[in-house]
DNA sequence: GACATATAGTTAGTTATGCAACTAATATAA
DNA sequence: TTATATTAGTTGCATAACTAACTATATGTC
């Protein structure tokens, strides 16, 4: 029997544009195979800078669920690869501001259309009524266990 | 404001008897204040072996999503706290067969009500239409990319 | 203005993940 | 029966995750 190819120890789906694991794993292949050397948690985070560039590192770890820690590394990876750079604030000097470079502009179209193509795969014979009450249960389990960390 | 608890960039829920990051990072904090020092990662192999002992790692590799490297390491750490043993298997000299130990044994128990308590606080106000949905839906979404692989 | 507190980011340490290359044992085929 | 292919598991390498402890800057209070 064939190895299973899915890792980390769960499936992905799409959550408010975000996707979990199989189809991270598919999408990160499909980059693979286009001759783009990113990680699915770097494009994660260029993701978020082709929306709104120049966010700050803590904004970035929001937006993307991580901590700090590994926020830090992620970005660290990122400028090695010359994909972004870090720009004190000049407002409050605590603050780095993470801005892409024009070597990655340009990838924003071939990876939209990767994760688009991948979307689609995935989700081939599923509706948007599904996606819609997967997404509300994601939502609402993420809720039920935040709201408890508040008492 | 206070940073995301949850991280990986996903959303856990229940897929299978897994669950995924949000509900495992709960549960993994949860075993830390029970006293008991294992990863969620250790306790999704020890949780298949509870249910049948004496597992090949290819077979919790497979039961788990894991490849087999990343099932050696986790069977390496799980075997230098104790938990499990090696034993190879006389039919097929290059098979390992897993084995709880008497330590492991005992923690079923806890686990499992850990595992439970922390499932009814994450699924509070979700019914079971709506799980069967979800889980319908990442069968679907895994098989949609799986399939693909085989032609 | 000085001291305590909060905030943004970094670093160290440990675990986990995936890929690729490897070893050893078994199965298949000539 | 020897040669070849397959299978189970390990190891090396790189990325990534989380916690906790740390630095540096900013804010708030007296």
């Amino acid at each position: 029997m064939s190895n299973n190819q899915f890792k980390r120890g769960e499936l992905y789906s799409v959550i408010n544009g975000m996707a979990t694991t199989a189809v991270a794993r598919r999408l990160q292949k499909n980059f693979r195979n286009a001759g783009l050397d990113i990680t699915i948690e770097q494009w994660s985070v260029l993701y978020h800078l082709w929306k709104e560039d120049g966010l700050s590192q803590l904004e970035l770890g929001n937006r993307t669920f991580r901590d700090k820690a590994s926020t830090t590394r992620l970005i660290d990876n990122l400028e090695k690869q010359e994909l972004v750079v870090r720009v004190a604030s000049k407002e409050d000097r605590r603050i780095n501001l993470v801005y892409l470079t024009d070597i990655a502009k340009p990838l924003q179209q071939i990876t939209y259309e990767l994760a688009n193509q991948t979307m689609n795969e995935a989700l081939l014979d599923i509706n948007k009524e599904e996606i819609e009450i997967v997404k509300n249960v994601f939502q609402r389990v993420y809720d039920n266990l935040t709201s408890k960390d508040l008492i």
